[in-house]
DNA sequence: TTGGAATGTCAACAACACTGACGTAAGCTG
DNA sequence: CAGCTTACGTCAGTGTTGTTGACATTCCAA
């Protein structure tokens, strides 16, 4: 608060888009987005009886193989028996695979089948097609303004799982 | 398909954010973040018995005072039934006024009470204070850059109904 | 004026989140 | 070893939010 915005050293005016309008216009942006960015994975997990809780487990599996489901409970942000019943259709429909932990018993370790990976792939060829387009549209300097803000509006936990996860994928 | 690349005159190297990698990157941070981005409602809301589909239904027709329950449908992107048992209890507990149009009696112009207004005060200061935080952090470059990739990603259609809303705003 | 389209309401159901309680197996610690 | 904790699974119950289906009202046009 009291915050004339002469702080940091940046001049008044580009301070513009801080107003509650600009604010209010991100809000809705990322609502409507959001609608856009889940919109082709949940047409294909309609006709498979699935839903996006199972299309996230899928995603995360598949993105760091052999995590145990504690691990997946705390990037997913669900309770364990919500994802439970998750872990159990796609384990009985063969598309995961729940292996004892060699060193620790208690853990399990999830992997997907070929049947797994065959629908993350294409629940992300959907999704990425989007992603795409969207970021050949913006252009690069877009792009690289996307992922700040977005990383600047996740809760610190969220970040480190997020970091954590780019240092895996690359 | 097919695209080299060299198609709008781009460099190859300039490309580099559009790689599967980087593309899973958007697409994980489009979950973290839209969980940071309702984090803060939903925990207002949990304590009054409300949902995050309250929470919308609130803010449009403060955006758009007097806008039909159709009108608002087609925002929201749910059914009608669904829409109607959000409505009925916010205006059971007197936070939305319905009135019956006076050209077309079939429609119900939707409008915020006082207690309505003081509701959504509540819900979107916690809202665009993340927002504005995450702003400031990132600067307005990246947020010029944040929101022409949200843009480019919804349906047409959503795009439509965003731009609509903008000039309502301004 | 009659029949269809548009608008909105009521009822029932499914998906997915939650809490709370309990059980089992395995690891850790005094 | 005994007792505590951790990791995982499950059962039961509840709430929000989405869905279809059926229906009433109102408007409009043939």
């Amino acid at each position: 608060m009291r915050d004339t915005g002469m702080g940091a050293g940046l001049g008044g005016e580009s301070l513009l888009f801080l107003t509650d309008e600009q604010l209010r216009q991100g809000i809705e942006a990322m609502f409507f987005a959001y609608r856009g960015f889940t919109a082709d994975p949940d047409r294909i997990l309609a006709d498979l009886a699935y839903g996006r809780a199972h299309h996230r487990a899928v995603h995360f599996i598949n993105r760091a193989p052999g995590t145990t489901v504690n691990n997946l409970l705390n990037i997913l942000g669900v309770t364990k028996q919500s994802l439970n019943r998750v872990l159990r259709t796609l384990i009985a429909d063969g598309l995961v695979e729940s292996r004892v932990g060699q060193t620790d018993k208690r853990e399990r370790h999830l992997f997907l089948t070929d049947a797994g990976h065959a629908l993350e792939q294409k629940l992300s060829d959907a999704q990425r097609a989007r992603m795409r387009t969207a970021f050949r549209e913006a252009g690069p300097d877009a792009v690289g303004g996307f992922r700040r803000v977005l990383e600047a509006m996740m809760d610190p936990e969220m970040r480190r799982a997020y970091a954590r996860l780019k240092e895996n994928g690359s």
